[in-house]
DNA sequence: TTAAACTTTCAGAAATTACTGAAACTTCAG
DNA sequence: CTGAAGTTTCAGTAATTTCTGAAAGTTTAA
């Protein structure tokens, strides 16, 4: 398993991004090597590929499985396990964004929530609650539209956004049709 | 400068998290000190507070303002430079996501692009770029959505996003009006 | 059963990233 | 100017994260 030129500065390039997206550079080099081969690899030949122990693709495959992202294969013939991608790239998006909310939005919103709870002792603390409190809901609605995202025809979504407008004119759309109610909002 | 023991909890999380977006522990402690400071803060305040070295506290101020994060202040009668955080949480997080668009993506872009342009050699290598075009247009696509979200006024989005009926309902309104020109978008 | 073929685990080593603190630099009042 | 009050830089050190490879574990064909 050696890569082509291309296939190499994309890996390597992943692997990188990857570093910034919530796994280390490995992971990331593992996945993009997936993605862009044509048929499932083994172990070997991904440590191979990226010149890597067998032990760090198995703690590689084993990460990337926590994230979902990868379908595991049986050859007729061969022991060995085979890897490929699973799902659409848009597929593998949805599932990042909806693991890191798990493990990283989820937590703080907890956080958040308890320390409202806690009664304020002086102003400098009703300040800090109330900064607080708006980190709270601007997490809270950016994980509320991004389940609804989520929920909708993948295929359908990726097509409408192309489809030109864009956010601006849809939710200029909106407004004409959702009359915000009489002072129903106080907060914010 | 001592934290109160909310402020302490709240800034150390913040900290793991700002790990996981883009800076260092000790930046987003920083940042998020001065968020829920009702005053500005100087060097030396910070750098008691969090217990960390003064030369430390000036690279994290200097990282916040890469990142167009603070302001600087004078108090008359003091010499010391006095931070506070820049604009609402709202537009912090538009900072940050636009920030590292710049940073991560946009030179993703790049280089996919550019990988295009090569011919390729052999069917693995047809593949890989079919791949590496889906890839291409997800990343082009959420950044368009991004960019426009950005150009609406912040307090707007803000409500009409809370208000209720979320994206599912407003796509199939717009459903209602474009409709989908005839065979226009073949690849996909 | 057994043993070959494969995968996983994990302690220690290597690589990377972050932090300290002293020295260099800057600014400004007198 | 001068020097006191402040900020920044950066070499060396500390902390953290990642990787290796040998040993332990698992699976399956015979």
């Amino acid at each position: 398993m050696k890569m082509s030129p291309k296939v190499e500065s994309f890996v390597y390039h992943f692997g990188e991004m990857g570093s910034k997206w919530g796994f280390n550079r490995t992971v990331g080099q593992i996945y993009a090597l997936l993605v862009v081969s044509d048929q499932s690899l083994n172990a070997n030949q991904i440590g191979e590929a990226l010149s890597i122990s067998r032990g760090n693709v198995s703690m590689g495959i084993k990460e990337l499985q926590s994230w979902q992202l990868i379908n595991l294969k049986h050859i007729p013939g061969d022991r060995k396990e085979y890897y490929s991608p699973k799902g659409t790239i848009w597929e593998m998006a949805n599932r990042v964004f909806e693991e890191r909310r798990k493990r990283e939005v989820d937590p703080t919103l907890t956080l958040l929530r308890n320390l409202q709870l806690d009664e304020a002792n002086d102003d400098a603390e009703v300040y800090a609650q109330g900064k607080m409190r708006e980190i709270h809901d601007l997490l809270e609605t950016i994980t509320q539209w991004s389940a609804e995202l989520q929920r909708l025809d993948p295929a359908k979504l990726h097509t409408l956004m192309k489809l030109g407008a864009g956010i601006s004119k849809v939710l200029s759309i909106k407004d004409q049709f959702i009359k915000p109610k009489k002072d129903s909002n106080k907060d914010s």
